[in-house]
DNA sequence: CCTTAGATGTACTGATCGGTATTTACAATT
DNA sequence: AATTGTAAATACCGATCAGTACATCTAAGG
C-alpha cells in the first residue's frame, strides 16, 4: 500500500507542477487535484520541496529512459542516433500536455545555485551531456565533448523556442542545423 | 515627479523580480526592497501583472538596445555582426547578476498562451529573430530566415545552459556552433 | 472479531498573499 | 503662507500559504 500511494502522489504531483508551476501550485491544490489527504502527503514528505524533489526524479527517469528507448528503437548507427535525437523531441513538442522542459522551469524558479531543486535538475542536463558525448564519440567524433554540447545548444534552444511558441518547427530547425554540425565533425 | 517614480519603481522591480521570480516575490517585498509605498505601486500600476509587464517592457527594451548597439560597435560587417552576437552574451553571462533570461523565466511561470506576459516574453524573441533575420540577409544569406533560426537556437541554448550553470563556457560553444553553421550558409 | 497499518477528513497555526482605504507627510509652486 | 500634487505610512480585507494536530475511517491479516 504504502509505495504505491507515495508513487501515485509523485505521478500525480508531476503534471500539476507542470501545468501550473511551482511556486503557483499550493498544497491544497495538490490535495484537491490529486485526491490525496494533507496527511498522507506529509507522512510522505517533510516538506513541499522534498516533494518537487521526488517529482523531479521521476521526471528525469521517465524522460531520459523514454528518449533513449526511442532513439535506440529508430536508430541503427551512433550518428544516426544523434540525429533522431530531433525527431524524439519533435514528439515531445508535439504532445497536448507539452508546456516546456521541467527542468528548466525547476532552475528558473528555484534560483540559487545551493539549492538542492537547482541542483538536480542541473544534473539532469549533464547526464543527457554525458550520454549524447558517449554516443558522439561511439559514432568517431573528433571532439565527442564538443559535439555533444552543439546538440544540446541546439536542444535546449528548441525547448525553449517551442514552449514559447515562437518557432512552429523549433525541432526541425534544430535538426537541419544539427546535421550540418555533425557532418563537419564527422566528415 | 510622477514619471520618476513610475520609472524608479519599474527599474527596481526589474532588479527584485529577476533575482527572486515573480510569483516567489511578493508585493510587500517589492515595497521593502524598492523603498516605494504600496500605495503608490497601486497608483501608478493597477495590478501585480501589469507591473511585470511594465518591467518585460524595460527589460526587453534595455536588453535589445544594449544588444544591438553593442554588436555594431564592434563589427563592421553583417556577417561579423552575427559572430560577434555570441561575444556580447557572453559578456552578459560574465555579469555578477547574471541569472538567465527574463522572458524565459516569465514564459515558465506564466505558462497560459493568452496571458500577456507569456505573449510579451514570446514577442522579445520574435523581435530578435527577426532582426537577426534582417542581419543575414544583408550578410547575403541564402535563407536568411532559416540562418536566424540557427543562431536563436543556438543563443537559448546557451542561455539555459549558462544560467542552470551546466556549461562553463557556454557563449564560446555556441559562437563555435554559430560560425560553422554561418560558414556553410555564406559558402 | 480484533489488531494493525495506511489513509482520509477537518480544523488549526502564524505568516504571507494581492489589493483597498485612510491619514499624514513632504515638496514644489504661487 | 497657502495650495496643490505626490508619496509615505499604516491598518485592513478575504484568501491562500506551508505545515501541524487530532479524530475517524478503511482495508488487510491473523
Amino acid at each position: 500500500m504504502r509505495p504505491n500511494k507515495r508513487e501515485e502522489l509523485v505521478h500525480k504531483a508531476l503534471g500539476i507542477f507542470y501545468q501550473n508551476g511551482f511556486h503557483a501550485t499550493g498544497m491544497d491544490m495538490i490535495v484537491r487535484e490529486a485526491g490525496i489527504s494533507k496527511t498522507s502527503i506529509y507522512k510522505h514528505f517533510r516538506t513541499k520541496d522534498d516533494l518537487i524533489l521526488a517529482v523531479l526524479r521521476l521526471r528525469d527517469e521517465n524522460f531520459r529512459n523514454w528518449l533513449y528507448r526511442r532513439i535506440e528503437e529508430t536508430a541503427q548507427t551512433p550518428k544516426q542516433q544523434m540525429i533522431v535525437l530531433f525527431d524524439a523531441v519533435d514528439e515531445w513538442f508535439a504532445l497536448p500536455e507539452f508546456k516546456g522542459c521541467m527542468f528548466i522551469k525547476a532552475s528558473a524558479e528555484f534560483q540559487e545555485p545551493d539549492n538542492p531543486i537547482y541542483v538536480q535538475a542541473a544534473e539532469h542536463k549533464r547526464m543527457l551531456y554525458e550520454h549524447f558525448a558517449d554516443v558522439a564519440q561511439k559514432a568517431g567524433a573528433t571532439k565527442p565533448k564538443e559535439l555533444s554540447r552543439d546538440l544540446m545548444l541546439l536542444v535546449e534552444g528548441a525547448i525553449v523556442m517551442a514552449a514559447m511558441g515562437v518557432f512552429s518547427d523549433a525541432a526541425g530547425d534544430a535538426k537541419r542545423a544539427a546535421i550540418s554540425l555533425i557532418e563537419a565533425q564527422l566528415n
